[in-house]
RNA sequence: GGCCUCAUCGUCUAACGGUUUAGGACGCAGCCCUCUCAAGGCUGAAAUACGGGUUCGAUUCCCGUUGGGGCUACCA
């Protein structure tokens, strides 16, 4: 029995629909599920979807199909439910009407009638007098008359915060220590906006303390509100959970990762043939390392190491490299039969879909190019010769390896294999060599030659290897075609 | 501009005042292996932004400069 009353600990991730989800937000949502899973902690997914005008339709679904992906399981969440749902924010505005109400009569916020309009020439103004652009509170000065005048006629308006003067604010952030804003740096920022709907800063506290959130895990781009959340909490007179205030994906300029300068969605990375285990992996060592050298991670060896305590402060780059890395690492990893049904997968979506391979043959290929491909795809597309015979001969090659007694060479050799009585890999090996000897020439020219007459390349697995994929009538054909259409 | 924040190889990072000629990984180059291409093995080039302190001793602590980033909406 122990002295502690910790409460659970509970976190979220709290993305607003406005499109696909963001190798950026993955990162996020990743540290808080490693979080809670490592703690024996709950982890929420939340919709904040309080601005109308950027809302996307399609959005939620297709998170929820990306988390489903990525293996990122949430114990509360949208068409999961949970204890403190609803866990849509468009859905709880009754909740936010209430708490501003509360905030209306404690006197820490109040009614503003200030038309658009005017707080944009107000604002214009600052900046032309270079001071930092703030609510000038005129509506603060209202009376009670006045406020119920303008209600009664209609008048828009939103509800703001009320910063107190004079006073400094301070919270710890895990990853930071200690942090202080000076209230004078902050405005009276909107809670509610005149459509009805809360800003994030009321909507997002308001919702953390009500589903009993201990830990707020998110981008560094919510550093500088925190102070405005702050002070909400003490206005409600809430506890604070623990702040924890994650480093920024960058591109690769060091600017906020963003679009236009590649990919950034958790889409396009499946899309291009990702495997999850890789993006999880690499995105888990952007901000986070374990302090050993190991590199490749299952997701259950990131729940067992994972610690908030070892997330650096600095922004990381996004670039691809060491991505590819992984996924190759990832991919060797599986077991064969595994990589079959990948490659069938992805040969149902090529040029190649209306052939038929049969498993066994796959297998073989599967086994002789694994160690030479990042991705699966790359089976098609760098040994396309195990689907087709090839339509062109790579020229370079043909100028190197292509002589003009090669033809003749080729066709003995051909009619020695097709004399092999049910031969393995070493029997077509031994067949070539003995042909070799005969014909008083280097193995290894021979090699070549077969190689570009069965493959139409210069690289790839062992010729042996692939002779014996491809069995000895598709060689000795496919060396009569190279013989009939290769020139020099 | 103001506020906040960050600063180790090209990139991701280790180092929590001394065991450091600053370690690892990706990428890059070379060598080995080899029928080619990979994989694998070995080797190499490559960093503490700058200036002051504190200390017997600073990558590590403090201050400043410079540079980067975030925020500065009735967006999140």
């Amino acid at each position: 029995m122990t002295m502690t009353n910790i409460a659970r600990i509970r976190v979220r991730f709290a993305p607003s629909p406005t499109g696909f989800l963001h190798v950026g937000g993955l990162r996020t949502a990743l540290y808080n599920y490693l979080f809670a899973r490592k703690e024996g902690g709950a982890f929420i997914l939340r919709i904040e979807d309080t601005d109308r005008s950027r809302y996307v339709e399609g959005a939620v679904a297709n998170l929820i199909e990306t988390f489903r992906w990525a293996g990122l399981e949430y114990d509360e969440g949208p068409s999961k439910g949970g204890e403190y749902g609803p866990y849509v924010q468009s859905e709880r505005l009754d909740v936010y009407k209430h708490h501003v109400e509360q905030l209306l009569q404690g006197g820490t916020a109040y009614r503003c009638f200030c038309p658009p309009a005017r707080l944009e020439e107000m604002r214009k103004q600052q900046e032309k007098m270079k001071v930092s652009p703030k609510y000038d509170r005129r509506c603060l000065s209202l009376s009670q008359r006045e406020i119920e005048e303008s209600l009664m006629n209609k008048v828009p308006s939103v509800v703001r915060m009320k910063v107190p003067d004079a006073t400094a604010i301070r919270f710890q952030d895990i990853i930071r220590g200690e942090i202080e804003f000076a209230s004078e740096s902050l405005d009276d920022q909107v809670l509610m906006k005149s459509d009805g709907y809360p800003t994030y800063h009321l909507a997002n506290t308001v919702d953390d303390h009500l589903m009993r959130i201990t830990h707020v895990i998110r981008g560094e781009e919510w550093l500088s509100s925190t102070p405005k959340h702050v002070l909400l909490y003490q206005s409600f007179n809430w506890q604070l959970p623990v702040f924890a205030h994650l480093p920024l994906l960058l591109n690769s300029d060091r600017s906020k990762l963003s679009k236009r300068q590649g990919d950034v969605s958790v889409e396009d990375y499946r899309a291009k043939g990702y495997l999850k285990e890789a993006l999880i992996n690499f995105v888990a060592l952007l901000g986070w390392n374990p302090g050993t050298e190991q590199e490749v991670f299952s997701m259950d060896e990131l729940i067992h190491q994972f610690s908030l305590d070892r997330v650096n402060k600095t922004g990381a780059i996004f670039s691809v490299e060491k991505l590819d890395w992984i996924n190759f690492e990832h991919l060797r990893k599986k077991p064969d039969e595994e990589v079959l049904n990948m490659l069938k997968n992805e040969l149902a979506h090529s040029e190649y879909n209306n052939h038929t391979y049969d498993d066994a043959y796959l297998l073989n290929v599967v086994r002789a190019m694994r160690d030479r491909i990042s991705f699966v795809k790359d089976v098609i597309d760098k040994s396309p010769y195990f689907f087709a015979p090839p339509a062109t001969y790579d020229t370079d090659v043909v100028k190197k390896r292509w002589e003009k007694e090669t033809p003749d060479q080729l066709k003995i050799l051909a009619e020695e294999f097709a004399a092999l009585e049910n031969p393995g890999k070493q029997e077509y090996e031994a067949a070539l060599r003995r042909t070799a000897e005969r014909l008083q020439i280097a193995d290894g020219k021979l090699i070549h030659a077969l190689r570009l007459a069965v493959s139409g390349v210069g690289g790839g697995p062992g010729v042996f290897d692939i002779v014996f994929i491809l069995g000895t009538d598709e060689c000795v054909k496919r060396i009569h075609n190279a013989n009939e259409r290769i020139a020099k």
